[in-house]
DNA sequence: CTTGACCTTCCCGTCACTGGAAGGCCCATT
DNA sequence: AATGGGCCTTCCAGTGACGGGAAGGTCAAG
């Protein structure tokens, strides 16, 4: 039952995001806080509480669309926990696809690294590689 | 000595690059090709030479500016190699920070997948945790 | 009354493209 | 000669999720 009222900043610091972030939020639909007389937005302990769930679900990388649907969930007494699961899945293929993708590239740069002298001679199977030159066995 | 001369539709099948993609290289200036008389590009075997090595190393996940670097390292018959396996390495840890970014959310949404029922009941752990609810020990 | 720290909106830039519109060119068929 | 289809050209706008910065309003302190 607390009247807590924040300012745009204050808000940014208590959810630990930039003010320029939040403004966005709003822009797009995400948030909605109140105006004061001035202009001001007012920051509620609900509106609060949904910037610390955004802040969180962007960490773990959902994506804001993912976000919006987690927020619409959240919000939604009646939900099934299978369609928050289903949202949380897909995105944990999209995080195994982008990992897979990323360590295959990662052995080849890293075999890559390995054979190159890296000094100051021309030589370099980096380059080599990219050119599309067989490499020396 | 062959007088290889391809129309961007025919270059972009040859190194499997969309035309768009070509023709955004020429934009930012990674390629220079020659204009036939009605004004298309004439792609040369060097032209093809260096698109396949941007593709190369785009898919190799090196930036655009990191690729303009490697050009002009491939060019230069004075490079040292050191400057190239530089840029690799550069690229390398960030690709390390990525996983173990992507790895870490990883870990945290699998447990949450894991905990959560998903069937058709409202309680939700992965809602939970978003939410800054402790999870149930 | 001014200073400085806030706040507001608005617009542009990021990265590496992708999509689409409007129009020109070329070859083959009718 | 006209038409059709498949190329090609340029230009403009949009993507995701903001960030930078300008121009200006507001407010409490000194």
């Amino acid at each position: 039952m607390s009247d807590l009222a924040l300012s745009i900043g204050e808000a940014a610091r208590a959810a630990d995001l930039p003010a320029k972030t939040i403004r966005y939020y709003e822009e797009i639909g995400l948030i909605t806080p109140r105006r004061d007389a001035n202009g001001y937005r007012v920051f509620h302990a609900a509106d609060l509480h949904r910037l610390t769930f955004l802040g969180r679900a962007r960490s773990l990388g959902f994506s804001i669309e993912d976000c919006r649907s987690l927020l619409t969930l959240y919000a939604d007494q009646s939900r099934a926990s299978a369609e928050v699961k289903a949202i949380a899945r897909a995105h944990l293929d999209r995080i195994d696809a982008k990992m897979a993708e990323l360590s295959a590239m990662r052995a080849t740069l890293d075999t890559l690294v390995q054979s190159c002298a890296g000094d100051d001679r021309p030589d370099c199977p980096i380059l080599q590689d990219l050119a599309g030159e067989p490499p020396e066995t």
